[in-house]
DNA sequence: TTCAATTATTGAACGCCGTTCAAGAAAGTC
DNA sequence: GACTTTCTTGAACGGCGTTCAATAATTGAA
């Protein structure tokens, strides 16, 4: 039967998964689902919309609608007042409850793009296309806004995050596609989250001058 | 007369400079060189070599035994002793005599970068080769290690600063690559790197569990 | 059931790309 | 002048994203 949109953009998860961006070629795509390349665009205005879907899936778990209503937000973003002390944040303090631990979206951020080959390059576009849109940037924003920052102080916050893991994951991802080793990129990862989030996370105890 | 390494080099530096990553093929590069496409390879072994050499020109300015000893140091990385209360660094503290400021060398890290057309993806590649090698880390960490910082730790808050630079000035270029307008750009950044060494930089200020 | 309208696919082409390599031309050395 | 090393050509290989007329398949109404 005829094909479909999501066939399309489903294959192309799958190549982009499996092989990488390299290997996603319009061409290559549609050898994958046994049609002629011109067929795609009846589907997909053109390859760069196809890379915005697929960025969007990869980053939908963070999705604000998505994790404050559904059951299906992903247990590390999930609110940290039953969980002991959050990591980033080392003194003791924890998310305000009833939202997310910035350190913890971060993380999850992180996990996502990494989790799929060349993630990060394809993310990065979506993310420069609509900086305050993309998940999980309006999340961060609403949750650091409830601890008391201002919304300006907010969005720099999550600006910050978001942008320290594209680059910890692009230098990552680059590595591997090189098939370098990548050694201690975790460690190094939650180094940068502790001390981006370190004091501005909670500005109302240092409140000395 | 016979064609050069540099000539190669120079003549890829201006179409990067004049017209971005997308317009530097071997074949344009070739004809900008009044040459065949294969001539090329005689004098550099591939494209990503080539690129590799751009991006060490581009943050040359920045590389440690340079920055120190060098009469052509910019003016923005220099001590920053005589010069009042650092950005970055709000609360008064300023950096050691005969050393740098952070916050200095990061934003001038980002002003290279950002001034070459598609920089922070070049950039970003010769980053993920070699993370602590590439300038302006090497001058980073030994500038946090003198404020008592350990090696670790230096390293930590010099690869955030590295790649939180490259995030920001990527996103930035993608959509300067898109003809769409880029507002705020410089604030969030100067934000973020007040997040990033508002803490951390200096952690003998804060001994009080 | 037939027939027109809509939806979807083909096949071919356009103008690019990085890279390789035998064959030659230039430039240096004795 | 002969010989060797340095460099360049010309042509090809196998890819790429995208367009577009022609054509096929499907749908909905008569």
């Amino acid at each position: 039967m005829a094909l479909n949109r999501d066939d399309v953009v489903d294959a192309a998860w799958h190549i982009l998964q499996s092989y990488g961006l390299g290997d996603l070629s319009m061409r290559r795509l549609a050898k994958e689902l046994g049609v002629q390349p011109g067929a795609l665009y009846w589907h997909v205005a053109n390859k760069q919309e196809l890379l915005a879907v697929l960025a969007q899936r990869m980053v939908a778990p963070l999705a604000a609608d998505r994790a404050v209503h559904d059951d299906a937000a992903p247990r590390a973003a999930r609110p940290a007042g039953h969980d002991g002390a959050a990591p980033g944040l080392p003194d003791g303090r924890r998310a305000a409850p009833g939202h997310f631990d910035p350190a913890r979206v971060a993380a999850e951020f992180r996990r996502l793009v990494l989790a799929v080959r060349d993630g990060a390059e394809v993310v990065g576009v979506a993310h420069a296309l609509d900086p305050l849109d993309l998940p999980p940037v309006p999340l961060l924003v609403s949750t650091l806004s409830a601890t008391g920052l201002t919304q300006r102080v907010a969005e720099d916050t999550a600006l910050t995050l978001v942008r320290f893991a594209l680059g910890s994951v692009t230098a990552q991802q680059t590595r591997e596609a090189m098939g370098l080793p990548t050694t201690d990129s975790a460690a190094r990862f939650e180094a940068g989250l502790a001390l981006i989030l370190g004091r501005e996370a909670a500005p109302h105890e240092r409140s000395d001058p």
